[in-house]
DNA sequence: CGGTTTCTTGAGCGCCGTCAAGTAAGGTGG
DNA sequence: CCACCTTACTTGACGGCGCTCAAGAAACCG
């Protein structure tokens, strides 16, 4: 089947997930162990236990917190490669869900931990990834709080297509819901900003998962706030 | 004097923070030298080479991103006992500055990555801080994505008074303008949204940087989004 | 005490959220 | 392959929260 390839994000070329800068790699091949997720299914919710780690083989994944009265904000997408769930505390502090149905490597987090303790060079590659995450979140900050509709939906697609293997030809594994939780905006709101877009020609939008990127300079001008 | 002690903001309780647990002490005892940055001045700026890491001793630390036009996000605030500047590149991602007099321990970073290299104990603290601080800016994210103006303002006094001494009487020792480019607001807003607890009942004002809590409850409830 | 900066308050507007309807896409069974 | 249903996305009208512009009040400092 293609569709299974198609639903993938490419992964970001972060330390962790090249093979030669991936000690962690031994460790979760002895003691992981093969799980599924399906689409929409939990892989773990906030609050729980954090007893294991995940390693994304294929698919997506996306983190998340609620408020109480419901509403949700999407803290990042991860893809194949990605580690997820190596929390500071005992227990998970964001929910992780499969955006598309996936394959994950499930370890426990007493082995890693062990492991860790072992292998320096592992440890420094997670300290990496974990200042490479912080310093995304800190872009994402500048977006939820001082970008409007317009540039936070270009810098979601401009992200997007600097991860995709086909940089002009993207395609969106999360629905509309997924990426208003990200942006801080509604549905309506995304999809309107999708068709503006598509109107000042910057983009093409064949069909709703699948955009295709006309004009990146001017994508990437609007992404990064340069525009009037 | 008794301002400059007025004008810190209690550490956090960090792993770092802590003298049982600073393996990085002894390194920055050595290799450190001691520098002071007076209110709104800049330590370091967002895109200059990473040479440096540094401690805050006394004062408060603002990190920060600015887009071409000026609009700015503060990503955090940071005190006495906080580690910044370690980069997972090259260069800064973000300008830091100084919320009031402040003196640092200014470490080379050859000599820290080398002090790391051989210190596993020091490395796994540092991770440690890392992913706490990648949790702080998932609630941030929730903050600046989902909640409205009046909640914004409750988390901000909410964690403020976590951080600070006296927990009903808390100093804040950043402007308006801070608070605002933290929360993704305008100073009218900011300053509306006090106004707003005031007359609610929640907090007082007895001056601008000084606020006592009246009703921490309502305070927490309003600020975890669990209000009407 | 005067000057400067910072904070507060007010009036009006605009971007984005809400509510509602319409349209396209996808999946299922005949 | 197509009718049917369900789900997801798009588009429109309207209102509200927060931004802009402007003035006034308070705090800070020499």
């Amino acid at each position: 089947m293609l569709t299974l390839a198609r639903t993938e994000i490419a992964s970001r070329p972060s330390a962790a997930s090249r093979k030669s800068e991936d000690p962690l790699g031994q460790c979760l091949q002895r003691a992981a162990t093969r799980v599924t997720a399906h689409r929409d299914e939990a892989i773990f919710w906030e609050g729980d236990a954090a007893d294991h780690c995940y390693r994304i083989v294929t698919g997506a994944v996306r983190i998340s917190k609620v408020l109480p009265d419901g509403r949700r904000q999407i803290a990042d997408f991860f893809a194949a490669g990605d580690l997820i769930g190596f929390e500071p505390g005992a227990s998970y502090d964001f929910t992780a869900e499969a955006v598309v149905d996936s394959v994950l490597l499930k370890c426990p987090r007493r082995q890693l931990e062990a492991f860790l303790a072992e292998d320096a060079a592992a440890q420094r590659t997670l300290l990496s990834v974990a200042l490479e995450r912080l310093s995304a979140a800190q872009r994402q900050m500048v977006l939820l709080g001082r970008k409007s509709a317009s540039e936070k939906v270009a810098s979601f697609l401009s992200v997007l297509s600097a991860r995709s293997r086909t940089v002009t030809e993207v395609y969106i594994p999360m629905s509309r819901t997924d990426i208003a939780d990200h942006l801080g905006l509604t549905i309506e709101t995304v999809s309107r900003a999708f068709t503006k877009l598509r109107r000042q020609g910057i983009i093409a939008l064949p069909r709703p998962q699948h955009i295709e990127i006309l004009d990146a300079d001017a994508l990437h001008d609007l992404a990064d706030g340069a525009c009037s």
